[in-house]
DNA sequence: ATAACCTGTAACGTACCAGGTTTCAATTTT
DNA sequence: AAAATTGAAACCTGGTACGTTACAGGTTAT
């Protein structure tokens, strides 16, 4: 099933990994080996998180690469669920 | 779970939608609204199944988008998965 | 066999996005 | 005050989805 208007991933990244280590986004970015920009902008919604980075995450802090890349993945869909009205799609299949 | 060597997600397309319906891919293509080498490049493993082609596949097929886009997800991931170890990742977090 | 169709693929272009470095301005911390 | 942190801009590279057009090889129908 569908999650309902799923957050940034980068806004669950912030509020369960970063804040609560207290750790800077600049050492964060240092930690996961990529530019404090690249961090800057998937905590801030600008950019998604990548299959890569998803790996990351999962080393620096010990999770599961999928559950970040299913979150990109929900919040990806959600988005293109939007237009789902405008695409010219003939239906195929009846099963 | 990450499965284990996950099919490319055009491969499933091919062998439960295209061909049990006994439709050509040129048909197929004008259905989804796409183009032929669009299609075509699914399904033979040269391009991934973007959101809205995964909304597109939904109705056509009468399916559900996550089911294709977590799919491409889990493909993905194994791809990235495979250079885990090349990462320079430092752990963050103990939990 | 000739014509029509289906297919993969190459070549070209457009658009978008992740990621890098450098730099700036504003805020926060020390 | 000085140093550190941050978001964001400009600029570049590389990758990818998607489009049209075109070709060559295969299949099917006439």
């Amino acid at each position: 099933m569908l999650m309902h208007n799923p957050p940034h991933p980068g806004e669950v990244l912030k509020e369960l990994c970063i804040e609560p280590l207290g750790i800077t986004v600049t050492d964060a970015a240092k930690g996961l080996g990529v530019s404090r920009k690249t961090l800057s902008r998937i905590l801030n919604g600008k950019a998604g998180i990548s299959p890569e980075m998803a790996v990351r995450l999962s080393i620096a802090f010990n999770t599961s690469s999928e559950s970040w890349l299913n979150q990109q993945s929900q919040y990806d869909l959600w988005q293109a669920e939007k237009h789902r009205n405008e695409l010219h799609v003939t239906q195929l299949s009846v099963a």
